[in-house]
DNA sequence: CATGAATGAGACTTCATTCAT
DNA sequence: GATGAATGAAGTCTCATTCAT
């Protein structure tokens, strides 16, 4: 069910998008916040396993930060309702919620950081990175992606941003432009 | 009136924050929607007059940016309760709201392209960068620093994260990680 | 089924602690009023039967009133679900279940007259008792004491107090304190 | 607002009984267990007032209880509908209204408590009397007879019961018949 | 101009009841 | 006969908006 995406917030309307009366949402759902966190999780559950799995055995920093935006892409473009959701009606004013969210995020806050770190501690980012603003970097512009790609209605492949991005956010954190990634895939 | 801030997007705390009755809010605006979107209208506008007025009129790309980022961390950091209707509130799922907030970020977008632009065209910044994935960097990086800020208490000074920000970002862009603004300034 | 007591008026509790499924209540009940009523209807029969079983063949009042006072506490008194069931949930304010517990009650409150008017012929009770007035008094003070119980937890031997309710309901019908009741068991 | 009574716990009824909107129930009340619960204590209070005041300050048991009676009855006789939210509407299955409700009935169960500590004391009530069943044959006996006046329809004069339960009830606590209150007033 | 009490649409949630299996 | 997942009507409560003062 919950994957099915909701294009609004209402219950009723999560309801009806699910193809279920509203009661039937309260077999599966604590309340509104349970729906929603449970897609958060799921989510980002599903977007750290992927990276994960993408990535390998073979830690690579830059490579992994490949994986993780190639995994949150594809996770979030093949289901802009799902995106919508996540972008727009979990950052509700609702306290409640919102203070569940950033533990909701930790997983994908660690996987961020541990690249970061063991960039820095390889030698293949810049040793002057500030680590906090390095992970607001590379959340807040693949977020800011996906943001941009859900107000202008979801249209175009987000996967084709995955380079692009890798690109600037890499350039950001090694002072260098010339990594060739091509060599390695 | 919109200047004092809110912590709650509620009507009645708005006008409760202001000093005035609920009623007299309407004197003022339409609806709610009038009220948030005036917030931001002014504050973006602010921000834009002000990374302006800092830059001069010797407009130079990277000077202009960390003018930007300046003028963005300094109208949100003495400002915490505006700050979290900008990130908070006025994010809802309102679908009429969201519809005025890209027109009204316009000219805040505008300047963050005529920045990038200019940059590449100068030669500052690399010729093979995507224009929309830097501005989307850019906006990115600078949001969800504010947006890091506002949830965890806004108990720092979020100036002190001015330069971080724009190094990283500069880096970014520029490919090297040897500006020296300092010299400049 | 409807001996298995509740603690709860929800059909779907209703449904659990008799053991069977949600909607086997209803090959049983035409409806939720059906089961309430039915429990009703049953307790109140178990109590007059047996307050005439105890009392035997020959009527005398104030033997009759300590009969059903017994029979009453003892039917509730070893079923604290069935008796949470009549004193808390039949009393709400569905009309309709509120028309059908007068006429429900009406063996119960027959019962009572005969005991009282029985006693006003014989002699044994004052004869300017209002009748109407000592039906309520002895079913009022019934109802209190067991309501009590339940409201503190139904935590003590509610049979221990038949004695004492039966004392002082006699005293106020007959105006006498000194029946001795033991003498005659 | 809270006198004019109702005949309904519905929120929508009450409001519309008190002839205002839905909303504005809650500029007045927290929520609905609040509205019953504040009818609840308005009412015990001004009963236990009236009782007292009526009382005057030569405390005679029988008196006392005389008095409680009639500030009871003439209380509730003269508002059905506030009558039939006591006796109805607030004894629903709620458990966070039952739990205060005994709170609340508190100053009258110690009301009718000093009265029969008094009555032994002084040697008018009967020595051997078991004060809690007296509570209850007290209340009980004048709760059933407000009830059996509701669910009649209330049609009679409430208060005309003043004198034949005051009797019953005397009966009970004193084992005497012969009280001449007449002379006393 | 300003007020703030009142409004009422609409949100979330519960639970008695149904019906395909 | 029995099940229990699904239903959806109805209830409580919030809050943007209005308007008599």
């Amino acid at each position: 069910m919950s994957e099915s995406g909701y294009h609004g917030a209402q219950v009723a309307r999560i309801a009806r998008v699910a193809g279920v009366a509203d009661g039937t949402v309260y077999l599966y759902f604590k309340n509104k916040e349970d729906i929603l966190v449970s897609i958060l999780r799921e989510t980002i559950g599903e977007i750290v396993t992927l990276s994960t799995l993408l990535e390998g055995d073979h830690p690579e920093p830059l490579k992994a930060l490949h994986k993780l935006i190639e995994a949150h892409f594809q996770t979030l473009g093949q289901n802009p309702a799902l995106a919508s959701v996540l972008q727009v009606h979990i950052r509700q004013a609702d306290p409640a919620i919102r203070a569940q969210v950033a533990e909701i995020m930790r997983p994908y806050q660690q996987t961020v950081a541990r690249i970061v770190e063991m960039g820095v501690v390889r030698g293949e980012m810049r040793s002057k990175l500030d680590l906090r603003i390095a992970r607001r970097m590379i959340f807040g512009t693949i977020d800011e992606t996906v943001n941009a790609w859900i107000f202008t209605g979801a249209k175009y492949d987000l996967t084709a941003l995955i380079d692009p991005v890798f690109d600037v956010l890499m350039t950001g954190l090694t002072g260098r432009n010339d990594y060739d990634r091509e060599g390695k895939e």
